[in-house]
DNA sequence: CAATTTCGCGCC
DNA sequence: AGGGCGCGAAATTG
């Protein structure tokens, strides 16, 4: 059963009943959140899945932060946004409607900024009348939004492979609720930990503007050093002149190329650079900025990437750097439950190529080991360049040399990235396990190649050509890999949301019945981080996922859950092998830690 | 002066 | 010396 839910512009819910097909089974409601909330439970307590309604919504970022705000959680869901977006692209569906269409509303660049709960105008910005297309075959009253549903419904039923696409946009639209309900409960942030690692690394707070002490101290030693006293490090420029005077060779002032130097500024030099990082992205500003209460809230953007990788927007929290890790700090009496997946990408091309021997290097090791215990290269660190340099198309340097040996091992894996590379050279789409698509270059690319083939091209505008499709090869040749790899994610993380909801409370169920209520009554009940006020969602007193970073998720968990919940992901990355897979012999190895902040993890 | 681009570097 | 990002400060442009 489907149920299609749209925001009017005065906080209600328009709320349609629909059919296996898409079609309305029941008079449009009109529905307060506290009715929705009602409805909701009704629908979602009573039936297990698979009869668990799924919710149909124009975009999960928006209305699903109003639901969470109102204390209200669903399974289930379908992301129309997000999963249009696949359907338009996708390799599989280029003779849908959906597909032929001409752009529409639906093909406008989200501005969704999911800025707090407040219902915004929505994409069409309706009232209820105004959502309504006159040409729908349904009868007058389907409302667009319904009708774009049915023609998505139709792109995967015409599919060349339904299947793979249903569970693409289902994993799309989990995720999309996993980043809304991981935006709502906040990473556990200590800043008084975070304060403590800044002042040791940089000295005491200043007032922004100023650098900290060791900053200043390192500023003098560098200007002392190439005997520029007014010098500002923090400017290229100067620096880059500077560095000139003083006779070093540099075409920039990276620090990589820096490292190759011998000269007495360089270790304050680098010193500074990682220490101005530190403070200019990391620093107390950040802190003040991002942390509210004792949770940062970043803003996840599923989709983001058109690899199908998750963006952020505001804290950068997808770089959140090793040295303020630790500040990452669960709860009293909860627990961190850290997990990667090691070597995924890897082990995602030897499924996707059906390479076995690869697979078989990655069996309950670590994959890269393994490559060497076959024999293949001698060291571990040479195994993972020269696989890093299959997938992301390097050509030269050590990894370059390394090739022939990893494509005369593993020739299936390695004739698939080439595969993909000459596909984009050509100016082809490629296409992820799921059936996400890469886009078509831009029509200056495609310019570009035709003007090669002109019999009045110069020397020069065929070397241009040819650099522009060797660069739009690497990006196709790495495009099916990490889509591929973001998918798999997807699937795991929706496991493990799925089945930490199922998860039997331990103790009593007293013990759980009243740290329920509180938890939902009284604010700043229950656990706490110090300094938090907030009071928390029913359930946020119970294993939930605060982080996600590609290929790693944390879970923040009661601490006498901590085990199951490291059984769940671990067996999620099994299914999720599956899903994608079905039954080729790949092993998804994850490390698990359970610790108590996040920078003991690795 | 504000808006936009570039640089450099953090993460996977 | 290769893929994908976001961000802050400096540098440049309008």
């Amino acid at each position: 059963m489907y149920v299609l839910v749209r925001q009017t512009s005065n906080g209600e819910l328009l709320v349609d009943t629909l059919d296996d097909a898409g079609l309305p089974i029941a008079a449009t409601r009109c529905l307060t959140l506290t009715e929705f909330r009602l409805f909701v439970s009704s629908l979602e307590s009573t039936t297990r899945e698979p009869a668990t309604p799924r919710w149909v919504w124009e975009d999960t970022a928006r209305i699903y932060s109003v639901l969470l705000t109102a204390g209200i959680r669903v399974q289930r869901c379908h992301d129309l946004r997000l999963c249009h977006v696949i359907l338009k692209n996708s390799a599989l569906t280029t003779r849908s409607e959906l597909a032929l269409a001409s752009p529409g509303p639906w093909d406008v660049a989200s501005a969704t900024t999911s800025d707090q709960a407040e219902p915004r105008a929505t994409l069409f910005d309706f009232e209820a009348e105004d959502d309504r297309d006159p040409v729908s075959s349904a009868g007058a009253a389907e409302s667009r939004t319904a009708r774009e549903f049915r023609r998505q419904l139709d792109a995967v039923a015409s599919a060349t492979e339904p299947g793979r696409l249903r569970l693409l946009l289902a994993a799309e639209s989990a995720g999309a609720l996993v980043a809304a309900e991981m935006r709502y409960a906040g990473l556990p942030w200590r800043t008084d930990v975070h304060d403590l690692l800044l002042t040791e690394e940089l000295g005491a707070r200043v007032a922004p503007g100023m650098r900290p002490e060791r900053l200043e101290l390192l500023a003098q030693r560098i200007r002392l050093e190439l005997g520029d006293a007014t010098l500002n490090p923090d400017s290229p420029q100067e620096l880059f002149r500077a560095l000139q005077r003083a006779g070093l060779a540099v075409t920039s002032t990276r620090g990589w190329e820096l490292k190759k130097l011998q000269h007495p500024v360089i270790e304050p030099l680098l010193q500074y650079k990682k220490l101005s990082r530190l403070l200019s992205a990391n620093g107390w500003t950040w802190m003040e900025s991002w942390v509210v209460d004792g949770r940062f809230h970043p803003d996840y953007v599923p989709g983001g990437v058109v690899t199908g990788r998750w963006a952020t927007r505001g804290g950068g929290a997808l770089q959140l750097p090793k040295q303020i890790r630790g500040a990452v700090v669960a709860d009293d009496g909860w627990k961190l439950v850290v997990a990667d997946a090691a070597q995924l990408e890897p082990r995602i091309l030897a499924a996707l190529a059906q390479d076995t021997s690869m697979a078989k290097a990655g069996r309950g090791t670590d994959l890269y080991a393994g490559i060497v215990s076959s024999g293949v290269v001698e060291t571990r660190d040479h195994a993972k360049v020269a696989m890093l340099g299959a997938m992301y198309g390097a050509t030269t340097g050590e990894s370059g040399r390394l090739m022939p040996r990893l494509a005369r091992a593993y020739p299936r894996a390695i004739a698939l990235t080439e595969s993909a590379a000459r596909a984009g050279e050509r100016g082809e789409i490629v296409t992820t396990r799921l059936g996400r698509s890469s886009p078509i270059p831009g029509s200056g690319w495609q310019e570009a190649q035709a003007q090669a083939y002109d019999p009045a091209a110069t020397a020069i505008d065929e070397r241009r050509a040819r650099s522009q499709a060797r660069d739009w090869g690497r990006f196709t040749r790495n495009f099916i890999v990490q889509g591929s790899a973001a998918e798999w994610a997807l699937c795991w993380m929706a496991e493990i949301r799925r089945e930490l909801r199922a998860l039997p409370a331990p103790g009593s169920r007293q013990a759980d019945a009243a740290h329920g209520a509180l938890g939902q009554l009284v604010p700043g009940a229950g656990p706490a981080n110090p300094g938090t006020t907030r009071g928390r969602a029913p359930f946020d007193a119970t294993p939930h996922l605060v982080f996600f970073l590609h290929d790693e998720v944390i879970v923040h968990t009661p601490t006498a859950q901590a085990a199951a919940v490291a059984q769940i992901i671990v067996t999620a990355a099994e299914t999720a092998g599956r899903l994608l897979f079905g039954d080729f012999p790949v092993d998804f190895m994850l490390t698990v830690a359970t610790v108590d902040n996040y920078g003991q993890a690795k």
